[in-house]
DNA sequence: TATGAATGAGGTTTCATTCAT
DNA sequence: TATGAATGAAACCTCATTCAT
């Protein structure tokens, strides 16, 4: 633990990117300037252009949902146990650096601008459902896993931005197992 | 025919409209200026925020299709004909000839200040879905009503925003009875 | 008389010249900002774009030395009058608008721009010499011309650039009279 | 003979100070980078800072005329000698080192910095000038001397800054000839 | 009401300088 | 000691937006 972190250029690209992470989720694209989050991270302006060369690259760079480890790891699952997986990935955790959301939904906010939505097209189709398609059963799979998609990317705007009263008060449990029956006639067998 | 415009706030309005929606299209939100709109309309630039208070607002207008009917008249359905006909309205409708952008999806993007979550949340919950609740049987009705919300609002993002592949490609017919099946264990007897 | 210069563009521009022209002169072209300029001319840095498009433009409008009199007005005077009147207008005269010193003395300190130094040939060369080079008797007009361009400039230099304390402390008609012995081989026949 | 100059600590300084003066003399103070002089000497930029402290230092270094022999050494000779000697150093002379000019005229082009003029000054009055009005005869020798200085630089700034023509085009003869006729009223008796 | 001058915040770059190896 | 990466200040310019006429 060092007391300083200066001339340090791993920390300090971490810091934009944490700092990043937190104003784009709250504030969105637009809400957000660079010298705010240079002020956050405790360093100077220009470092978000030596360290990332624009403010859209930051962006791109700090929401980037890492492909999470229910889909990415080796680990073969059935497309039930998945999905509740990512109901917890997507709507019940806590996604701290990022404000309380998921960088799906963080990136949702700022979805005026067209790289921001190929962005969140190549992540969540290319990224998450393909592979979620791949272990669906039945005829058209990827229908049924971007019709999934929808409704956790829903729930979780439900929940966050929204800020739908019962989805909040429900205990996850009951939650869990209402979303079951729900999908229940994507991820089983026509 | 006038041979001038002046003095004429409707057509003033249109020619605004219009000149933004072309411009919004083809070079995106901030490819776009409000000077280069107001010079395509033939007016002054001051005009946009006369009329319309900001570009993005005038963004939004421009790309704005209309609100759906379907819960806003008074016809009886019963809670699986209400899902269906929402389904038509919030996802299959044609909205491209508006630009593409659903009214709920412009303020999802608005969405990281607190009058437009509250605004969402009150159109949404207190509007929509409460309507729906009361018409739902079993448990826990406003759950499952917001469970069905957060799935039309998730396949109107994937659709337009996402743009996910299997969802446009599908057909009405295909996509109606997927979703009838999923929405079945919550607009149906627990 | 109005109390306050607001919202009026004369003004504006004028406040504008006004304050380049001095910074400019004292500081040179790079050691001084748009910030500064437009903070003594009491407005916003931006309208230096407005009304200049740039700061090289800015610099080009302020430090542009009108053909004086002695030169320009049809009066046919003989090169020895020619030449004190230079002398006045070059060494002598306050050029209180541009801190004291002659607009080509000013542009001399900022000569390490190309366009700088092409601009001030353009001015010396073709505006000032090659006129007083026409009333030059004898052979080699021109390189006479030259050579009193080159004193006038020099001792616009030695004054206030240099600050050299015999030429400032001697009375302006001490230096006017030894400056006609001097320049007497140079406008008088061969 | 090293295959490397590296760890030669004199041949660095040497180095970076023969780069500095070079494009310091060309592009001025400000039009020069540390950076490009680090390059053309074929060292690290941190050189510099180790070597000279700052830039400002490096360039007080590096355009400094030494007092030319003219003056320096104890060879009396008449001021009519010695004004053509000058003529020939600072007009007709090739200053490599300086990229054509003398340094005088070099210091001239960063003559925006306080320091600089200062410096020249110093240079000019303090060095050249005084020694030069000490062998002058007659009344108010400072003042001759000074508007002879006046002619040499001005025909220095002539010559390199605005590049003049005629003078440029004229032969080292033709200028000393009316340079001799120019500054006789000076150099000799009232 | 319509105009256009004024404004200030923001993105981006350049550059002198300093620390860590 | 010499290097080059890291830093931060300052600058230019654009653009959405507001204000006075």
């Amino acid at each position: 633990m060092t007391p300083t972190r200066r001339r340090d250029k791993a920390a300090t690209r971490a810091a934009l990117l944490d700092a990043a992470r937190l104003r784009f989720a709250r504030h969105g694209y637009d809400g957000t300037g660079v010298r705010e989050i240079a002020a956050d991270a405790g360093v100077d302006p220009a470092l978000v252009f030596r360290y990332f060369g624009s403010k859209k690259e930051l962006y791109a760079q700090a929401v980037r949902p890492e492909i999470p480890e229910g889909l990415a790891d080796g680990t073969d699952r059935s497309a039930a146990v998945l999905a509740d997986t990512l109901l917890h990935e997507v709507v019940l955790a806590d996604w701290d650096e990022y404000g309380g959301e998921h960088p799906l939904l963080v990136m949702l906010r700022s979805s005026g601008r067209a790289e921001v939505r190929e962005q969140l097209r190549a992540q969540l189709c290319d990224g998450y459902l393909r592979q979620f398609a791949e272990r669906l059963p039945g005829t058209s799979p990827e229908l049924r896993a971007e019709m999934l998609g929808a409704l956790l990317l829903g729930l979780g705007v439900m929940r966050s931005v929204v800020g739908s009263p019962a989805l909040n008060a429900a205990s996850p449990e009951r939650t869990r197992a209402l979303f079951a029956r729900v999908v229940a006639p994507l991820v089983e067998e026509e």
